[in-house]
DNA sequence: ACCTGAACACCGTTCAAGT
DNA sequence: ACCTGAACACCGTTCAAGT
């Protein structure tokens, strides 16, 4: 008397979920169609239209999923509020880990609706209070926060597109140009910056950022006290 | 015997190009497809694929128009090696203003081919070139412009991904999930920050940036010179 | 050399109809 | 309440055939 699985449907929307992000893993965002993931629930593409309103009602569902399982839930504000500065490279880590841990993950997240996915806004607004907390201004503390996550995005965007298919030996296809610093200079750079990892590239911009922060924290304080 | 304009095709390359353009401008890159590009131009949309490899060709070259007709190849290395800061704030702009000034540009440039356009691989070398000369060795030179252009990147995307077509509220849409520190405070911050342009905000982040690579090139000196 | 016609294998979405 | 069947209006791409 067992039952049958995925005989008799009954989807529910974790299920679709599930199914698009495995999809997603293996075999990339432009073959997550309705009917595909239909087929792997074992039912027809307009059932799902009966869970969701439309394709993009599921991408925002994926976005965040990708960015719940990847942690961003549990980020808590810092102990002491002056550890702010390494508070927010971690913060940044952990988005980036949570989008890569999906093949498109990028895209996905950022085909999601509004301001991206909720848990994103949630994750930006705990920033801006822990900036604000360190000394930031309303204005400053958001400024600052949205320097900070456009960086992330920027970053992991590029990281993650440049994973495409064909791993040509990049920049060098259409040797027409010739343009007068050829592609000589670039390979020297390119050369360079590939000693270190994807993640060693990103922590350095980030702490870039952070650094700049300071320097406009402290300005800004030092224009109010003016100690010593 | 008058020549009846675009009756007998004669399709040039740019002529397509054009065309994509203007459709992108006026109904946004959903609506830029093979069949009307080709309409536009009084032909059908095979005749493309005589010109273009395929599709992504063709939006490799919009890519590549849109930067180089917002003047990506105008930029030329400071007269002064030591104004690098100023420099790259200016040519972050330019970049910035390239993209915004076709409908979804940024989607465009960013889905063109290996490294985004060709220009832009090559404004990034020139940019690796000038903070050579200010005092970079070749892996910060290579860092610091991948972390400026990251930002750029993830600035215009979203700056350009909030222009969508329903102007909602903005995140405060499906109120269901309270998340104890619900849109007051995220709309506290808002306020404040929606006193400053776009440009404005992108130029603030832009100079935390530069600032921070300025610390970071004082400090690879001083670990040398150590003057006083 | 340059383009058309017709087809192929897909899309997202709607909607009457089934159970 | 939940799903199917069939259709609609599209896609990008291929390819024999026309001129």
């Amino acid at each position: 008397m067992r039952v049958r699985a995925a005989r008799a449907p009954h989807i529910e929307p974790e299920a679709v979920i599930r199914a698009a992000l495995e999809i997603l893993d293996s075999e990339g965002l432009e073959h997550v169609t309705l009917r595909r993931i239909a087929s792997k629930l074992g039912v027809q593409a307009p059932a799902l239209y009966w869970h969701f309103k439309d394709k993009q009602d599921i991408i925002d569902d994926m976005a965040q999923a990708i960015l719940v399982e990847g942690g961003l839930e549990e980020i808590k504000r810092p102990a002491d509020a002056a550890a702010w500065a390494d508070w927010m490279v971690e913060t940044a880590h952990v988005v980036r880990k949570a989008v890569l841990s999906h093949k498109d993950g990028a895209r996905v997240v950022s085909g999601a609706s509004p301001f991206r996915a909720r848990i994103l806004a949630e994750a930006a607004t705990l920033t801006m209070q822990v900036l604000n907390d360190a000394g930031f201004d309303l204005l400053h503390a958001a400024l600052a926060t949205v320097t900070t996550f456009d960086y992330v995005w920027g970053y992991v965007t590029a990281e993650q597109a440049g994973e495409g298919p064909e791993s040509e030996p990049t920049s060098l296809r259409r040797s027409g140009g010739a343009s007068t610093f050829g592609s000589g200079m670039m390979d020297a750079f390119m050369t360079e910056i590939d000693i270190l990892s994807s993640a060693e590239k990103f922590d350095w911009g980030l702490r870039i950022i952070v650094s700049g922060l300071k320097s406009a924290l402290l300005d800004s304080t030092n224009n109010i006290k003016t100690k010593t």
